[in-house]
DNA sequence: TTGTAAGCGTTATCAA
DNA sequence: TTGATAACGCTTACAA
């Protein structure tokens, strides 16, 4: 690797023709006479020659690459230096039966995985950035001047440098509320999902006491499944609790600590169901509360919201309302691929539907 | 957005300075008069301004981007095109307790996931492709133009092209075989771990009639577990199997699918053990062996490789081997970037330790 | 501290 | 079917 890497220019004068055929080569096959074509072909190959993308992207004024952003959700900037020491000799040993959390966040795994999925679909490369510390700007900005369009999780750009971006390429918002009308915007029914979700404990398990177990204070979508669980109390003509019972982190590990928490101040007296804003904090819940006795569904109905694998292998299984988590990442790029197509239409809001999974955790099957 | 996006003379022009203060404003503020900067600065935001990063990649001879490269795990050629239509109401439904299949390759997503992870920690941004179909040389050329460096999967590209990139940029090969000197490479002890897993399986709970479950015939990390299998029993004076009992594809309806045809043929007779090249795999078979009545590990004993959290989760939780997936990504990175700054160094080659995790489905935890 | 000017390696337009 | 040649938008000596 490395030394001289040679350009069109190396091979157009070792293949004995201009440059312009060594880019028709490449663009156009067919646009060159097929003894030309072998020529070339020699030539690239022995000269190892691959073509710059940064030269093609400024001359061609477009990068055959989107971008995407993502809120940072490991903490990446407390991850320590891994270890490039030599390796140790293998271990064995018991495994004990805890709990355990990868810690990353599934939710957003997925959306990546759909992001990437469409892309690739129609031969796009995928470039993600996850802004973080001091830096955040300038990674994103990076990120922006590199690619075709860009694809974005709410919140994880700041308000004022989205706007900037924008006025240079396409930009999609995913999740979140629709803010405005200036971008376009792909969201889940996180409302509708909890409404129904909610009135099922109501009316057909006949719960009372229902508490809402938010995420992060500022998530949106946090504040819309909120919403969604107060509208169907208010629709019931059940009392209607101002906040959360308590704030995690969207993480099983935040889920833990908080229901310890709660169990210790006992402030999950009288409350017949825990409806949790996402399923990972959900489980965390029903961790500690396995662990302190509390029975799931018989002592406490408990609800979680994405529909992540764990919640299927959970034991109770967990209710859920499963948000299509990879569509949202694949119609966001849809909708991305179709602006650049037509770039005057008006911006797009859509809301993608979502399902209630009905499993133990909120009680028996009513024979319905 | 769009319409004349501006440029370094715009903002240079409008500012009243030089193209070359509008670029050091950006890679060295500094080395520009405070007044100056404010200028540039309000400038910037006025128009909108985004250094174009095609053109800092040709000029600065670098893009601070590196390439990740994996084989098509999710069937990509033939994922059907996402609905863009109207979305339908919120379902409710009672979830009935099965099986299910993400179908992701759950080994790959954890991989990428180090990838970026090391890359985010050291500001550079990621660029991940998935050759496929046929336009699979396009697609990893069109990486390679684009980054500083190269990391991917063995077999993901095939070996001629990797050479000729290679000539280009530096690469790092995760998993598999070392093949040659020719690259940096990180793999995991799969040797090691099998041999000490199949070692336990042995003499910790004296098993015999061990039989291996392969992956994909070309798996190289398949071949290297079935190598550790058969050294293990050879070292034990048991029968060396000649090949392994079956091969599945990695995936758990793979293995649901693989043991459902050894039970019909009854191939599983005298069988007191299996070792699978995987844990999905093996995951499929406990599914197929539950369902049949044939208890774990009472029956039959079982074991997996990976450590994914599903093996975790699994009933009886499955004894496996955990390779350190995320580490593989960080390690390959970190010495990606370490070739970067050290070019003209030998290829190096790292072995990452594995960890045999026991737990139920090979037997009562001996009081060893 | 700032400006001048020479690349960087392609693509794309026009002619030939 | 091929070749000249002018962009493309930035970085980076070198000078001032």
């Amino acid at each position: 690797m490395a030394g001289k890497v040679p350009t069109v220019y190396d091979v157009a004068e070792r293949a004995g023709v201009s440059i312009a055929t060594v880019s028709r080569y490449f663009r156009n096959p067919e646009a060159v006479r097929e003894t030309t074509r072998d020529r070339v072909r020699a030539v690239v190959r022995d000269l190892g020659y691959v073509p710059s993308g940064s030269a093609r992207g400024l001359a061609a004024r477009r990068t055959g690459t989107i971008g995407v952003c993502f809120p940072s959700f490991d903490d990446v900037d407390h991850i320590d230096p891994v270890d490039l020491g030599e390796g140790l000799p293998v271990t064995v040993r018991f495994d004990p039966s805890e709990h355990i959390d990868t810690g990353s966040n599934l939710y957003i795994s997925e959306v990546i995985r759909g992001t990437e999925l469409e892309a690739w679909r129609h031969g796009l490369a995928v470039m993600i950035a996850v802004p973080r510390g001091r830096r955040r700007h300038e990674v994103i900005d990076n990120l922006a001047g590199r690619v075709d369009g860009l694809v974005t999780l709410a919140r994880a750009v700041p308000d004022d440098q989205l706007a900037h971006i924008a006025r240079r390429l396409p930009v999609v918002l995913m999740a979140g509320p629709r803010e405005s009308d200036t971008y376009d915007h792909v969201s889940a029914d996180n409302r509708g999902g909890t409404i129904a979700l909610t009135r099922h404990l109501i009316h057909d398990h006949h719960l009372r006491g229902l508490q809402f177990v938010a995420g992060p204070m500022n998530s949106p979508d946090s504040q819309d499944r909120f919403e969604g669980f107060s509208e169907a109390l208010l629709l019931a003509g059940l009392d209607v609790p101002e906040h959360p019972l308590a704030h995690g982190d969207f993480t099983r590990t935040g889920g833990r600590a908080l229901a310890r928490r709660l169990l210790e101040r006992e402030q999950l007296t009288g409350v017949g169901a825990l409806v949790c804003a996402n399923d990972q904090t959900a489980l965390g819940l029903l961790d500690a509360l396995t662990e302190a006795g509390v029975r799931v569904p018989e002592d406490i109905a408990l609800t979680g919201f994405d529909g992540i694998e764990a919640a299927h292998l959970a034991s109770p299984r967990l209710t859920t309302v499963r948000q299509p988590m990879i569509d949202l990442g694949r119609v966001a790029v849809a909708q991305l691929l179709h602006r650049l197509a037509h770039p005057a239409t008006a911006p797009v809001s859509r809301v993608l539907p979502v399902e209630v999974l009905l499993r133990e955790s909120c009680g028996p099957h009513p024979s319905t």
